[in-house]
DNA sequence: AATAGAGCCAACCGCACCTCG
DNA sequence: TCGAGGTGCGGTTGGCTCTAT
């Protein structure tokens, strides 16, 4: 692993061109590589006064940075419990299952991936796992099989002058306006997965499982907790509406749970799950001498997971519930 | 050895959300 | 309720390194 520090040479004390972000906007404040020196300033500062105040931080640690460029530097590099180093054969399995239930959530995903920060797993994916899920001829963005002209397509916009354009232009943060207008606030809409949500409850809508998943709970400010699913007061409860937690379509029931551990324990359900399901469905596929046109392994869950178990036409076909309207799942129930 | 192109990753940017007065 | 400040996130970029010619 290259040492950025060490390779401060260009760009090094670049004064700040643009005006537009506030913190960065000072005349004479520092950009580009880190130094070993900023590094070691920030580090004992961190280490004795704690993280936060990015904003004066600088300051007052005697750093010629803005608070942005501190916070990214010390979550990215400095800090002790980020794990340097190549991304095991394991943890690279975890982002890509984590990758096809969250889409490009990568602060989730990596939050789910102990030592690994957003930016890491992020750059590893746009460098490493999407061209290896072309070259298997499936969609990095919807981890469903290609056609020839995707494959084309992807193929030519690996290149690195093309890649750097292939992504929507700022689009993440926008939202909906259709959504807005309906009164329902979709938060980001990620390639595999989208999370709505409304002033009191969570929509986790996974269209490649075939799935829908309804978190419920408040989810508005007064929590005080920035997470999406992280209410802490006892009144969310999560609602999956296929068997996978052992609920059958017609009889599922609300449980409550702390958010926290509810999501937590319910990407571990859909991570284990997969990989059971996955296992499971293999052995009956063969035993039944069945054919399932991918290797996809989601595509098996999707089978499985159903209860159909056989291709995943049936699993597709066996979606039930509304897909389009979050107004009719209210509580986890249709209206 | 020189050069061009590709690969890679740290850092930057802009936006949205949250908190607080 | 509103606005300002702080923070976090995802997309994008700049530039160093590697590899092929």
């Amino acid at each position: 692993m290259r040492n950025p520090s060490t390779s401060a040479s260009s760009g090094g004390a670049q004064a700040a061109t643009t005006a537009k972000t506030p913190c960065c906007s000072k005349v004479g404040l520092k950009r580009g590589p880190w130094t070993p020196e900023e590094d070691e300033l920030l580090s004992n500062y961190i280490r004795k006064e704690g993280e936060g105040r990015w904003r004066t931080l600088p300051k007052r640690a005697g750093l010629l940075r803005c608070g942005k460029s501190c916070r990214l530097r010390w979550m990215n590099y400095l800090r002790p419990s980020v794990k340097r180093g190549q991304i095991a054969p394991d943890e690279e399995d975890l982002i890509l299952r984590l990758h096809r239930l969250l889409g490009n959530r990568w602060s989730l995903i990596a939050g789910r991936i102990p030592g690994r920060t957003d930016n890491e797993i992020k750059n590893y994916w746009n460098t490493h796992l999407s061209k290896k899920l072309i070259s298997q001829g499936i969609d990095p963005r919807t981890h469903k099989p290609l056609n020839p002209e995707s494959v084309d397509q992807n193929k030519a916009s690996s290149s690195k002058a093309t890649n750097r354009n292939a992504s929507s232009p700022k689009s993440s943060n926008n939202k909906n306006p259709a959504a807005a207008a309906a009164g329902v606030e979709e938060t980001t809409s990620g390639g595999s997965t989208q999370i709505i949500s409304n002033k009191e409850n969570v929509y986790i809508e996974n269209t490649y499982l075939d799935h829908e998943y309804h978190i419920t709970g408040n989810n508005n400010a007064s929590h005080g907790h920035s997470s999406l699913l992280n209410c802490g007061d006892g009144t969310c409860g999560i609602d999956s509406r296929s068997n996978i937690h052992g609920l059958s379509n017609e009889e599922h029931e609300d449980i409550n749970y702390c958010a926290d551990e509810v999501f937590s324990s319910f990407l571990n359900s859909l991570i284990n799950e997969e990989a059971f399901t996955s296992q499971q469905h293999q052995q009956m596929q063969e035993q039944a001498n069945l054919i399932v046109p991918t290797s996809d392994p989601l595509v098996s869950l999707s089978a499985s997971t159903f209860g159909y178990g056989t291709s995943w036409e049936s699993a597709l076909m066996s979606s039930t519930f509304n897909q389009n309207d979050p107004s009719k799942r209210i509580n986890g129930h249709l209206q």
